[in-house]
DNA sequence: CTGAAAGCGCTAACAC
DNA sequence: GTGTTAGCGCTTTCAG
């Protein structure tokens, strides 16, 4: 019972003209007489016409498609900015095809080539550190690549960010403008240069700035999830730290309920500022003071970058920067 | 400086040999002798030889890609599905098209048919309502399609759940084995039938066998958001329920923390019992007792039915129903 | 075990 | 405006 396929060439047959014609009003070519096109527009109704895609990519040598690459789509930081992603995407009739990469560089690489054999006129990658065999895949690839959420040190391929750095800068010097001195920084893999070059750096900054000492034993290497934070937290209450900043909303929420639980108060005992502003920093209990960041929009303008690489046109700026803010909620006090 | 691509002729013509063994060696057809395949394996390596897989879907019409229709990414119920359905779709070789479809009837349509175009070999479907228009499109389309996480009351198309009703149904009687008599319902809308077909009917039936009265002023509609979650407290508040099972778990810590800021005491003057065990269960203050879910499991095992399906094997049922559980956390009293 | 050749369904010059 | 004709890069009979 495979269901019948009407081609192009059925709908030329049956409208009397030829194929060409077809494909032009099919793809909106104006060159065609109204009456002719509104014939064939009733064979192609009557027919229930489809056009092949794929055989369209094939001839053209575009598929209209680009693929995602994200570490894991259950990361609400990266879905967010999936879904910006998407709609520009769909507003451009682009599809998207998602892999998850679980940020391992290997993995990165293989679906990299897949996305490239599937012949995507581009490809948005998102992931938290970027290694040189990547760059030079990136490189190598014959689409063009954007990074959204995504910093790369060398600043080859164009991306969409905030400025880390100074979110967190201006993050910390809060901290200490409320007189904290013992600041604890509570980050990702070191390995990554979002942790290791941006967001210390806008650490360093605030206490220098402040003319207070950089004690690296207050700089908290863990994972990206709940359960990392509740193991660290009796670590940074040993640390004597009265303030934190975490690098990961999730494994603020951690710290936060770990600290309450061992009668450690937030805010007073210990202030926490996060770096996401996802849902999970309206949920805990105090709320999570957090640096905001326009996800959906990084996605998008990821995505319109990349459509404009499509067609060949030139970027206004390759290194595009959002702005963050900074929404203040319970898990720190007021200024002064 | 437009990169040269190196095609199945180019590797024909290098190693000797014809189009047609090279694909084959490509597509590891063991009708090759083993000194030419090496000798092709030589080739393809040297000239970096990678196939055109559009060029192949048209050929073989078979794209090894699958469309994913998901209401929202964002939304950490479905998309942790849909790291299920990624995880296996990779591993049987295909790529994930996912689009979004905001659950909007129109727009899944749309994109049904979009996807069809690009000659996917098959859908998972997730969404919270399936209506005639869209039966009559999966009948329609020329591939496979399997729902995940979604009911379809008709059941005529495959799909992989827990078993709502009878989840919901444990859940209440919980409630009510502890001395609840009013116990209040909050879903989603009830135009879609997970909530009005199942979830609801699970509700009455715990009513029903422990003689208890219907009372539809306790069935509550909300959106499947926290701020949603926030706004319903006081009414559910006012209802003079004890307890309440909620369908969403970003709604049920929205009602969670409005009741404790409105001196409500949870779970003392009211129990909290949610749906999907995310991990936002774990981050309310109480944490919310949860049904759980084996969501990766949903999407795996969906995606597992589809490649048979793609395959022109038989189901061994159609109608997979997952076992589900209830966690107990501190949302909810012990049982006596 | 290998090759020749005919498409897959569509686009894109190029004529007319 | 419209038709003709090559392919796009690969799979797949069908011979041999």
């Amino acid at each position: 019972m495979e269901k019948q396929t009407v081609t192009i060439y059925d709908v030329a047959r049956e409208a009397a003209v030829s194929m060409a014609t077809v494909s032009r009003v099919v793809n909106g070519n104006p060159n065609v007489k109204p009456a002719t096109r509104k014939k064939v527009l009733a064979v192609i109704e009557r027919l229930d016409y489809r056009p092949n895609a794929v055989a369209r990519g094939l001839a053209s040598k575009r598929s209209t498609t680009v693929g995602v690459i994200i570490p894991d789509v259950t990361n609400i930081y990266f879905a967010s900015l999936a879904r910006g992603i998407d709609d520009i995407a769909m507003m451009y009739k682009y599809n998207i095809i998602l892999t998850n990469s679980d940020d391992a560089g290997e993995q990165e690489v293989n679906v990299l080539n897949t996305l490239m054999a599937k012949q995507v006129d581009g490809v948005i990658f998102m992931g938290n550190h970027i290694d040189d065999k990547l760059r030079a895949e990136f490189k190598r690839a014959k689409a063009p690549v954007v990074l959204a959420g995504t910093v790369d040190p060398q600043g080859d391929t164009p991306s969409v960010n905030i400025d880390y750095a100074a979110a967190v800068e201006e993050a910390v010097t809060n901290l200490i403008q409320r007189g904290h001195k013992k600041i604890a920084l509570a980050l990702g893999p070191l390995s990554q240069s979002i942790n290791a070059e941006y967001r210390l750096t806008g650490y360093k900054r605030a206490l220098n700035k402040a003319k207070l000492p950089y004690d690296d034993k207050l700089i908290y290497e863990a994972g990206y999830s709940y359960d990392a934070g509740t193991k660290l937290q009796p670590v940074i209450a040993d640390s004597g730290a009265t303030a934190v900043f975490v690098g990961d909303d999730e494994m603020a929420a951690g710290i936060i309920n770990a600290s309450i639980e061992s009668g450690v108060s937030v805010p007073d005992d210990l202030e926490v500022i996060t770096s996401n502003d996802t849902i999970v920093t309206q949920i805990t209990r105090p709320a999570i003071t957090s640096i905001t960041q326009p996800l959906y929009d990084i996605g998008a303008v990821a995505m319109r970058m990349l459509t404009k690489l499509m067609n060949d046109k030139e970027l206004d700026e390759k290194t595009v920067t959002l702005p963050y803010g900074i929404v203040r909620r319970a898990s720190t006090k007021s200024a002064e």
